[in-house]
DNA sequence: AAATCTGCCAACCGCGATCAG
DNA sequence: CCTGATCGCGGTTGGCAGATT
């Protein structure tokens, strides 16, 4: 039997779902042929994981699904899947292509390699504050209740070539993280040892920004769409 | 207005892991 | 235990639409 490829016609989604709403899925390869499709299994379980599954998630990442993305994406790599076993919805492949085309973008701007120290030292230090700093400030501004108990971070030189991340109290959370500022303070750092990284860790262990992925409202408040590239750039 | 470029996203491919006989 | 089949993941490609030249 010849195998169609290319894009999946309507006919052809309607057949996938209407099996796999009466059989379940999995063993693909089966359930390919039993539903009469001329399909290989695999693209039938990726269309049906990519697309037609009904708690697929559609439109922009917002913010906080970009925190998360860069978060994940610092902690545990190109492991895709994973990293969208946290984004409910999301799949690995939107998430994958997101990063291609958004941050891998980012990265020869900046004429770095993404995968380059230097690179992850920007995201890590310099853009996932400056995120968290931004959705604070987006949801103080919608007089959300939930950002009570959710704390941006701060950027301090502490004069030792290692930068200190700190949380900010509602009351003094005008953070200032001028460009030029961190720049400086990003470069004296990747002139220093390990201690700056052991300090992060530390502070990873008490109240830093993993905090955010524990919330449980983080997704409660998907009120914005806007692209933190856009953002950071200015 | 036409040609070219760019961003986005669905789909495919290769490979290693896992499963089943 | 071995081997072929299948699955799942990450990398890559191709095509479309909108932006730019």
């Amino acid at each position: 039997m010849e195998l169609r490829r290319g894009p999946w016609s309507v006919e052809e989604d309607f057949v996938l779902m209407n099996y796999i709403s009466h059989h379940g899925e999995g063993r693909w390869n089966s359930l390919s042929r039993c539903a009469g499709l001329k399909r290989t299994g695999k693209s039938c379980r990726l269309r049906w994981l990519n697309y037609l599954r009904p708690d697929v998630r559609r439109g922009n990442i917002t913010l906080e699904e970009q925190l998360l993305i860069l978060q994940l994406h610092s902690r545990w790599g190109n492991r895709w899947s994973k990293i969208a076993q946290h984004l409910p919805g999301r799949t690995d492949n939107e998430i994958k292509n997101y990063w291609r085309t958004r941050v891998q973008k980012h990265a020869k701007q900046l004429k770095c390699d993404v995968n380059s120290k230097q690179f992850q030292d920007t995201l890590r230090y310099l853009w996932i504050p400056r995120l968290v700093e931004r959705i604070q400030a987006s949801k103080i501004s919608n007089n959300n209740s939930s950002s009570e108990t959710q704390q941006p971070v701060q950027l301090m030189n502490n004069n030792n070539n290692s930068i200190l991340i700190t949380s900010v109290t509602p009351e003094n959370s005008s953070v200032a993280t001028s460009s030029e500022n961190s720049n400086q303070d990003y470069y004296q750092v990747n002139q220093s040892d390990q201690l700056w990284f052991e300090d992060y860790q530390a502070m990873d262990q008490q109240n830093n920004i993993e905090l955010w992925m524990d919330n449980e409202d983080i997704f409660n408040n998907l009120c914005n769409n806007e692209d933190i590239w856009s953002l950071l750039e200015h």
